[in-house]
DNA sequence: ATGGCTTTGGTACAAAGA
C-alpha cells in the first residue's frame, strides 16, 4: 500500500497537475495541504472518478487539508486536538482496513510560524505541543499509526541547500527543530532519513530567485510512523520530478510503501 | 532585498506563504 502527502499550494490551482500525479503514481492513499478551498468547493467529483474515497477539512482563502483513499475512510477525525479556540483547518485522521489489519493515519500542515517574535511563531510552538501530547496518545494504542505532511520544519544542516540563509527563519529555529525531535523521540520512524542516506534530498523549492533551477531546497515534508508501522515499511520515495512540471505546487510528494 | 513568485479573495491590492 502506497501512501503519499503533498502541500498542493491550493486545489483550484492545481487541479490537473494533482490528476496528472494521481494517474501516473496511483497512489491508495494521499495526504494533500494548503487545499485552500471550503469542503463545499473541494472538486471531490474529480477525485471519486478516479476511485478515491475524500474527506476534507477546509477553510475560506488558506489553510485547508484533504484524504483521499482507495480503501473506505473511517473513524474521520477533524482538527488537531488540545485548543477549542484554534480555528485554522490543518489536521485530519482516519482509519484504513487493509488484509494485514488497519492502518490509522493523520494529515497536517503544521504552521509555518513566520516571521520571528510575533504570535505566529508562539503559535507554531504551542501547535507542536499538542501535536505531541497527540502522538503520545496514540502511540500508547500501539498499532500501526502514521503523521504524514508539511511539518514545515528543517530537522537539520543536511536538510537544506544553504542552511546560512535559514538561521534568521521560523522553519529552522532551534525551538522548531527541538519539538521535531521530541515528537520523533516518543517512538517515531522518520521514512525518509531511515530509506536513503543521500543528501541534497529536498521536498520544497521557492517560486523565487530560480530557487528549483539551482536547487536550492529544503526538506520540510515528512513521514513518520509508529513502530507498529515501521515494521510494515517496505521503501519511501520523493517525486521530485512533479516540481518541474507545469503549473507545479512549490512542494513535491513524499510516499511510504507499506506492507498493509 | 522589505518575498525577487504564486494563490486567494474579489475585482484593486493585500495577505499569506517559507
Amino acid at each position: 500500500m502506497k501512501i503519499a502527502t503533498w502541500n498542493i499550494n491550493g486545489v483550484k490551482a492545481r487541479i490537473d497537475t494533482v490528476l496528472d500525479w494521481l494517474k501516473e503514481t496511483s497512489p491508495d492513499i494521499a495526504c494533500f495541504q494548503e487545499i485552500k478551498s471550503v469542503d463545499e468547493n473541494f472538486p471531490r467529483q474529480a477525485f471519486e472518478e478516479l476511485g478515491y474515497n475524500v474527506e476534507t477539512h477546509g477553510q475560506k482563502g488558506f489553510n485547508g487539508v484533504a484524504l483521499l483513499s482507495k480503501l473506505p475512510l473511517e473513524d474521520v477525525q477533524r482538527g488537531l486536538p488540545g485548543n477549542d479556540d484554534d480555528e485554522q483547518a490543518r489536521f485530519i485522521e482516519a482509519t484504513v482496513s487493509t488484509n494485514n489489519g488497519a492502518v490509522r493515519f493523520g494529515c497536517l500542515y503544521l504552521p509555518n510560524g513566520n516571521p520571528l517574535g510575533t504570535e505566529k511563531f508562539t503559535y507554531k510552538l504551542e501547535w507542536m505541543d499538542r501535536l505531541i501530547a497527540h502522538a503520545e496518545k496514540r502511540l500508547a494504542e500501539e498499532t500501526p499509526f502514521l503523521l504524514l505532511g508539511d511539518y514545515n520544519v528543517i530537522p537539520d544542516p543536511v536538510d537544506a541547500k544553504n542552511p546560512e540563509n535559514w538561521f534568521d527563519d521560523a522553519l529552522f529555529q532551534p525551538e522548531s527543530r527541538q519539538n521535531f525531535r521530541a515528537l520523533l523521540n516518543l517512538g517515531f520512524t522518520e521514512a525518509v532519513r531511515n530509506c536513503t542516506q543521500a543528501e541534497e534530498i529536498f521536498t520544497f523549492w521557492d517560486y523565487q530567485a530560480g530557487a528549483w533551477q539551482k536547487n536550492n531546497g529544503i526538506r520540510i515534508d515528512h513521514v513518520l510512523l509508529s513502530p507498529q508501522a515501521a515494521d510494515l515499511m517496505n521503501g519511501c520515495g520523493i517525486d521530485k520530478r512533479v516540481r518541474g512540471w507545469d503549473k507545479p505546487s512549490d512542494h513535491v510528494p513524499v510516499w511510504v510503501d507499506l506492507a498493509a
